[in-house]
DNA sequence: CCCTCTACTGATACGATATATCACTGCATT
DNA sequence: AATGCAGTGATATATCGTATCAGTAGAGGG
């Protein structure tokens, strides 16, 4: 929220309540669970919330598996990547000073500038209901 | 297209034509590209076509920096890493030994199963237009 | 403390992207 | 050639996100 103020944006209602929200909530989330878990907020105003959350950085949109998109709180600052469960959609943020350098190497021998990356580890995380279904196949 | 065959899925028409059409260009195409291109082909052929290459690991889906989804042809087999042009949208693919070992030394880290991962480097490449576009701010 | 200015909001229309349905078609096998 | 079923296309529908715009509420000035 400060991010936000500081950035010259208003603190409004539905600002802090999905914020606060987001700071509850250790997972990954989607926009239509906040549409859902904040029903007198409008679904245009969760989207553009989480478009400015995205844009200030306070938050960072994944791809699952299947391409859908989620969202996670960013706790770690920039230059982290993630890990998400592919059975219940946890998400885990790591840094790694290895993936990093790797990632300074490779970019040296691309044609062109690196601007970006995104990295996400897909992994079955340490629920036994998650552990469990992967053992079934369930993936 | 032999891919296909055999696991069993018939050689069709559109099939062939969908799968000529992307080893010819050399960059990422959308399902929408591909709809304008094969007008003859119906949309629903088109989307169930990309997905079954998909599923049989004969291209690949990326998403770009603002999350829309390109697909590109998988010439490296599978466990390999991409490119893609923020400006132009041209994929490069690549192999990177120094990443896979990042990434298995920090799955040991990782509470739980590395199942799989996705890693997309983005870049302005060496196309003058793209070059010029992001030294004008244009990212 | 109220006024005012305008960023912000919510309802809804719209657009873009993808899947479900279902009668029909054409590939492969006999 | 006949047949059976995988595959197809037209279209309806679902899903996800943005555009519009009148009305609302936050923050600073008087």
């Amino acid at each position: 929220m400060t991010v936000l103020e500081n950035r010259g944006y208003r603190a409004t209602g539905p600002r802090k309540a999905i914020a606060k929200l987001l700071e509850q909530k250790n997972e990954s989330f989607t926009t239509e669970s906040l549409i859902e878990e904040l029903p007198w907020v409008g679904r245009a105003t969760v989207y553009r919330t989480v478009k400015l959350f995205l844009e200030a950085g306070v938050v960072c949109r994944l791809s699952m598996m299947d391409g859908a998109h989620v969202y996670s709180l960013a706790r770690l600052g920039d230059r982290h990547h993630h890990s998400v469960c592919v059975q219940c959609g946890a998400v885990g943020e790591f840094k790694a000073a290895t993936i990093d350098r790797a990632l300074r190497t490779i970019g040296a021998d691309i044609p062109g500038q690196v601007v970006d990356h995104h990295i996400e580890l897909y992994v079955t995380c340490l629920y036994v209901t998650c552990q469990h279904n992967s053992a079934d196949g369930g993936a």
